[in-house]
Order: structure tokens, then sequence, then C-alpha cells
DNA sequence: TATTCACATATTATCTGATAATATGATAAA
DNA sequence: TTTATCATATTATCAGATAATATGTGAATA
């Protein structure tokens, strides 16, 4: 039997058009292509670069405005917001802005938000954790040890662990600085696999705070953990 | 000549339909009426019951994907995502939360949050801010005083003496929480028209200890305004 | 009985073409 | 010079169609 044919390929994705087109776009404006000063394409020349139906562009042009990108408006037009009004945690203008960014100047802004964010976490976690919440800290760690035993990836491990901690400390707004730890976590394991099983002690020192309820050292803890992490990141960018 | 008719009012906006389905549906979600664990109506179901057609129903689909709020999938249809996933720091997500939530809870939420953040953007805009970023400051607060003397709403001049601060901290995920403020400030101001005059001077210390370059008397100028400010916000709610 | 496979079906994804609303700029009137 | 009127360009909304795809059903099989 013939094999079907994989793709129609004129050109690009034509299977999830929307998504590509919004990534595309996003991505033009976080570069900057397409700015607050330049006059934005109107839904018809969209339409005819992506080889795309108006439906599809407008929908693509929705969900950028619903992340603070774009406006638009009747006989206006679309227009490029200014940066001040970006979404900058949505996973996906994160993400935009990281491939774009020189890596260490993205890095250090990451940090900078983590330092601030994720001690604070941990010593809430340590008073506020209840003992389900305190378990799945404990779990993702496990986790993360059984990954370096096995010296398989524990990105997710990690993110977890991290994760466990911002819902352990009861404030729905930390938990959402989720997403930027995952872009940092994303990036760091992509640089060294190794410096997974480096760091593994210092969870276990933030992991063992948090249970003996002692928020300071738990505090204290994770900043030893993020600023060894960001010097050692800084070494490898270096490089 | 016979006044044109004001609108055609079958029930409900007619003219912004798009806004109206978005907000309609954000809020039902962020209170729960809408969850994970129950279906979710079709996009016929919802163009019924607001009388819109596909297309509007699907773009306002989008864009609250785009706030982490639903996913949809071809065939699965619809479905509400774990509040997890919710873009929290969105300008609207963080109002509908604002009116569902217990207002001492959203606001407790809310001041954590600042006090994490914003002393140290006092701090760093004292080490960084350039002149022009100083200047900013400055003007926001004259802007601020004007009202107090005039007795005319301060609200926007004080988000803008927040904002500028983050801008002089030269980091952009921090500007980001501007979002935050904008929505505790609209709160206050709304429970009461007099905090604006009594905190004059707090902001003023904070604003001086920026000029003079010293960062750690703008960090805790800044924890200072911040903690009088929620305390006399707790004492306003409680009775 | 349990597993795998083929297939009908329901729902979103995309396309097409039309009408309505509205902000802008041009033109005319004051 | 200012104000009022109007044509126009662009998005907003509607309507109806076809395509793609995940799910469950039932048949075939072990």
């Amino acid at each position: 039997m013939a094999q079907q044919i994989p793709a129609p390929l004129g050109r690009g994705p034509k299977r999830n058009l929307f998504a590509h087109v919004v990534a595309s776009l996003g991505l033009r404006i976080i570069k900057g292509e397409l700015s607050p000063a330049l006059p934005f394409p109107k839904e018809a020349d969209l339409g005819a670069e992506f080889g795309a139906s108006r439906s599809v562009i407008r929908e693509a042009v929705k969900s950028l405005a619903a992340r603070g990108l774009i406006a638009s408006q009747t006989r206006t037009g679309i227009r490029v917001l200014e940066p001040l009004n970006w979404n900058l945690l949505d996973a996906e203008v994160l993400n935009w802005r990281y491939s774009t960014m020189p890596q260490a100047e993205f890095y250090s802004e990451l940090f900078e938000i983590r330092l601030l964010i994720e001690p604070e976490a941990a010593r809430l976690a340590a008073i506020r954790g209840n003992a389900a919440e305190i378990a799945t800290i404990a779990q993702a760690f496990a986790a993360m040890s059984e990954a370096a035993r096995t010296e398989t990836s524990g990105v997710a491990a990690d993110l977890s662990f991290h994760r466990a901690i911002l819902a352990a400390a009861h404030n729905a707004l930390l938990l959402q600085m989720g997403n930027l730890i995952a872009v940092g976590l994303d990036i760091a394991h992509r640089l060294s696999r190794e410096s997974f099983a480096v760091f593994l002690p210092m969870h276990q020192r933030v992991l063992d705070a948090i249970i003996a309820r002692d928020s300071d050292a738990a505090g204290s803890a994770m900043r030893h953990l993020l600023s060894e992490t960001q010097e050692f990141m800084n070494r490898l960018i270096r490089t």
C-alpha cells in the first residue's frame, strides 16, 4: 500500500497553522522586527504571507493580544504594543525572549528574580507547608536522586522540586513564577548535564530545613543553592 | 430629529461581543463554575448561549487559552486547565480574581509579593537608575503631591511612581510586576481616598534615598511604606 | 476473556465569502 | 482656522461549508 504523502509542505507547517502564525509573529515582535513604530501588516496581508485564511490570522492576533504583544482596532489596524505591556511571564513569551536575547543577559535577569522569589518561598514553605505538600517536595527530591544515580535527565524532577516548594508557600502568585524556573532549568540542563549531581546536596539541605520547619535555614539554603548555580552557569556561559 | 435607538440590547452588550464573551467565560472559570472536572460547553453551545457566531466564540477561546485558562483540541473539545497554568499576572485575570476572591485574602497574597519585589526594586533603582529614570520617579512624586494638594485622585501618579522605580531597576521581568501594583493601588484608592496624603512622606523618603544613591535606605524606606500601607488597609478591611 | 484492529462519529481546525461597525482623512461649510 | 459632513479602509461579526483528528464501538483475533 502506497504510503500516504506525509505533508503538503507548500512551505512550512500546514497542520498547525494557528500555532505557526502565533509563534512566527510573536518571535518577530520580540526580536523587534515588528515594532510599535512600524506599521503592522493588515489581516489580509498576513493571510497572504502565511497562506492562511482570515480566521486563522484573526485567532492568532487575538492570542498575541491576550499576551499583551499587540492590539487591534477597527479601521486603525493592528499595532505592536510597548514592551511594558508584554506578558513576560507567559511561557511562550519567555521562550521567544530567551531565544533572541544574549544568553548571559537573559540569564542574569532571570536569576535576579529567582533569588528574589525562591528563598522567601522556601522560608514560607517551611512555615506553611502541610504534610502532603512537604511529601511532594521530598518525592521530587527522591526522583532527582534517582535520576542522578541512573544518569538520566532529571530536569522534570528538578522543576517539580522547585514548583513543589512554591506550592507549599501557599501563595498563588508565587506559584506563577514556576514558568520562570522552568525556563531557567531548561537552559541549565541543556548547557550541562552534570550540573545536576553536583547540586543534589544543596537541594537536600533545602528539603531538610523545610522538613525541620526551620524557615531561616530553608531560606538561606535556597539562596546558597541559587547563588552557586548562578556562578556555575556564569562560568559555563563565559567559556 | 428622532434620536437614534441607542442599543439593540437583545440582552447584553452587542457591540463588543468578543470582549464580553472573554470576560464572561474568564470570570466563570476563575469562580470555579467551570472547572477541569466539569465538561466545558462546545463551541456551538457557547455560540447559542451568547448569541454569537462561531468566529467570535473561537477567538474568545483562543484569547482565554493564551492566558492559560483553557485548552482546546479537535474532537476532545475545550477543557479548563488547572489553576497552576493560569497567567495570574495577566491584568484581566488579576481583576477577575480580585472580584471573586475574599478581599482580605486577595490583599494579603498581593502584599506578600509586593513586599518581596518592591524593596529590592528600590534598592536596584538606587544603584542602576540613570538620571532620566530617576527624574521620572521624581516627576511622579510631584504629581502625587499636586494631587494631594488639589484633593484630586492621585492613583495614576501613585502607580507611575512605583512603575518608574521598577523601570529604574533595569530588569524587564521586575517591570512586569507593575500589573500587580496597579490592582493593589486601585483597591487601596477605592477603599480610602485619604490614605493618599498620609503616605506621601514615606514616598518622599524612598525618592530621596534613590536620588542619594543610598540603596539600603531606599530598600528599607520602601519596605516601611509597604508595611504601613498593608497595616492601614488591614484595619480598613476589618471594619 | 483479553487484545488488537478497523471504522464511524463528534468536535475542533480551516476555508470562503459576505455584511456591519468604526476610526481616519478628505472635503465642505462656517 | 475651526467645525461639520462624508467617503473609505480596516477590523468585527455572521453564515455555511469542508478537513483533520481523537474517541469510542464493535468485529476479528489470540
